[in-house]
DNA sequence: GAGTGGTCTAGACCACCGC
DNA sequence: CGGTGGTCTAGACCACTCA
């Protein structure tokens, strides 16, 4: 790792733990230097990353104010998969892989996916908190680019597989919420409780050469669903 | 503006018109310092920018690619306030104030707020795309910070007085969206469509000194909401 | 091996803040 | 005025990609 993702790491760490509090200023950028024996761009490199993060906010003249984080509960950036969502939520968890093969692309998979033509992975599965199924994640993936999927694989995490087994780096991904009315077959996969709507979260997701690999369509019912955001007001 | 924001500015820009194409790759950083005679850094600085709001890729040993930015429909960053989010939108827009005035902070105000005492705007506003009452917009803002607020300026727009006429700065927000059931009134106040659930964007924002000076709801009829979003991958 | 981006350094000048 | 963060420079070494 290098140099000002360790101080990155050590300085959120400590304010996530607390032993830096909120509302007081870190130590300027000189005396960070020192105390860690960098240059100054380097200290400034840590300190970009808290700022992304939103766990810090530089004034001018002053010094870097350190943020209250839980004014809003963590995590600040949004949703990724469902298996980082369950770490911030309480409640037993269950996966039930409904649906599982691989198929030729059809035309409009081919435009989601941006590929020629080729074999696509289609995953459905059910998740289930504390013995209520409310979240259906509909997977397509890339089956040029990701190769050896199993039925295991979707059992537990895919990311995993395709991080750690596979070795490609997930890198950015767009995303779209919208609400949508639930279709017969939804209503009966899902325990709906009185609900008729369903969150919808549709992702592209992207390696790191910029390659798509995996459209995603995640529907929540609506009282299991939240999402929060962090964001610094767009400049130009 | 710094040399690194120009830069930044004329690269966006050239994207969004289509004159460098995506799935290019920009000059490289050797390059582009040439080009605008300036240092390495400055032109890298540039780059995290196009970088942090999706508008390129970085690839060790290749270059930079520039991604497409059609695939999901702009804007980048989540929404910020209504003015802005109607900008993406086609429809006549109409805004009615439905309630305005300044109260003493009650308990829960305070604490949303973060204030010890003092006044509080409450503002009310009902939104109407085509005739259509869609969304409620309820904001309570500081009114130690936020000082000489009217109704004419709610009308407008409340970040245009902020910003141009008291002359503060909007750092950053942090939001949350969930769904949730819409109450008797607010089913009278906007035009339903046979729904009964409203989605809900919370959202506290803040100054450059890191004051928070107002905290909004935005309830939005369930088909006339859509939030999009970049998001690269948290590291570590 | 030449070119690319990723990291790190040392030094400089500026605008802003608070005393 | 001294200290703070914001910007910019010039130079260095590395890991990676591609021919």
């Amino acid at each position: 790792m290098a140099k000002y993702q360790k101080i990155y790491h050590e300085l959120s760490t400590r304010i996530k733990n607390g032993e830096i509090r909120s509302h007081t200023y870190l130590p300027s950028e000189n005396e960070l230097m020192k105390q860690y024996g960098v240059s100054r761009d380097t200290v400034r490199k840590a300190l970009d990353l808290l700022l992304n993060y939103g766990y810090i906010q530089k004034n001018k003249g002053k010094g870097s104010l350190v943020l209250d984080l839980n004014r809003i509960s963590f995590p600040i950036s949004g949703i990724t998969s469902f298996s980082e969502m369950v770490k911030t939520m309480h409640g037993e968890i269950k996966t039930i892989v409904h649906v599982f093969y691989e198929q030729e692309a059809d035309e409009e998979l081919k435009q989601q996916l941006h590929m020629e033509k080729g074999k696509v992975y289609h995953i459905e599965r059910i998740r289930s908190i504390d013995d209520e199924k409310v979240i259906l994640d509909i997977d397509y993936l890339n089956g040029e680019v990701i190769k050896g999927l199993t039925l295991e694989h979707a059992q537990n995490s895919l990311y995993k597989y395709i991080e750690n087994e596979l070795g490609l780096k997930i890198s950015f991904a767009r995303k779209e919420i919208t609400v949508e009315k639930a279709s017969k077959e939804e209503m009966e996969l899902l325990d709906m409780a009185g609900y008729d709507l369903l969150v919808c979260v549709k992702s592209y997701t992207y390696l790191e050469d910029a390659t798509l690999f995996q459209y995603t369509i995640s529907k929540h019912r609506p009282d299991k669903f939240r999402f929060v955001d962090f964001a610094r007001r767009m400049e130009l």
